[in-house]
DNA sequence: TCAAGTTAGTTCGAGATGCTGACCATCGTC
DNA sequence: GACGATGGTCAGCATCTCGAACTAACTTGA
């Protein structure tokens, strides 16, 4: 059966490479981190994100960043911090423990992805990686 | 930021897709259709597929699949027949109303496509729908 | 300058999702 | 026919997500 729809083609990998993901973060101690906060953890900017902001780009309302914000920032994964140029914002940060978990995520992510890459080869795999940049430019709707 | 790894970047436009989808059959009438229930579904055969098959096409527990599966019943979008082979076992089938929800997800699903395969052109759309196929031998644990 | 509308964020309550554990019925095997 | 394996269900709990309603702070216009 080839004639899946891409929707369900797009998210068989997508949970495969989440479930790796999560394993490998549980085994290094981040036990205490689901795939819902990841998403919006993700979104995270260097410089701090805006609730607001992490909600939009994240997809969810912002009643829902900020619940999975709460529990991210009482794991020890995020701060929120006051936004100095208006007294209603607040920056998410991310905090030490946070730093400390991307690159054990980014190790399985390289991981992952290098599997991938052999299976399809590196023309392929390069390709892959640029439909699906492209395909951003139209489904994302936070950019 | 191009640096996203593969996992947003698959996760980004198959949640693009599943809005879009829930949006044709919403307005369609089937506005009781759930995400969690279509990946279900979308495993079922055309001579219907059992409980525990179901479940791990689905990557959920045989008891989330039976809870799914209740809804849809519910719904009338499936039903459980005997397995003749199995007194055990319970075919799950698609039910009238399944059936006339399908071409109203297809129409949704082919629409989408064409505007993924405009965006992208026809040689890196095919290219991409071969690579996500390809993918999925090695991250579908059914199969 | 200050009232009115907008925006950032939170709290509350409820429904959907998905797990573990415990259980029953049937199958296959020795 | 007894016993372990398999197909499925029920119960209880944690997580995810939303809509509604609210507070505080910002912006705008007369």
């Amino acid at each position: 059966m080839d004639e899946l729809n891409v929707g369900l083609l797009l998210f068989i990998p997508y949970r495969a490479m989440e479930a790796r993901v999560f394993a490998a973060l549980a085994d290094e101690g981040f036990d205490d981190f689901t795939p819902a906060q990841a998403r919006v953890m993700q979104r995270i900017g260097p410089e701090g994100t805006r609730m607001t902001e992490l909600a939009e780009a994240a997809q969810v309302t912002k009643q829902t960043a900020s619940f999975l914000v709460d529990q991210l920032e009482r794991s020890g994964y995020v701060t929120r911090t006051p936004d100095p140029s208006d007294a209603r914002a607040r920056l998410v940060r991310i905090a030490d423990r946070g730093r400390a978990a991307q690159p054990v995520a980014a190790a399985a992510v390289a991981e992952v992805e290098s599997e991938w890459r052999a299976h399809l080869g590196v023309r392929d795999w390069e390709r892959l990686r640029g439909a699906l940049s492209s395909l951003r430019e139209i489904t994302d709707p936070y950019r």
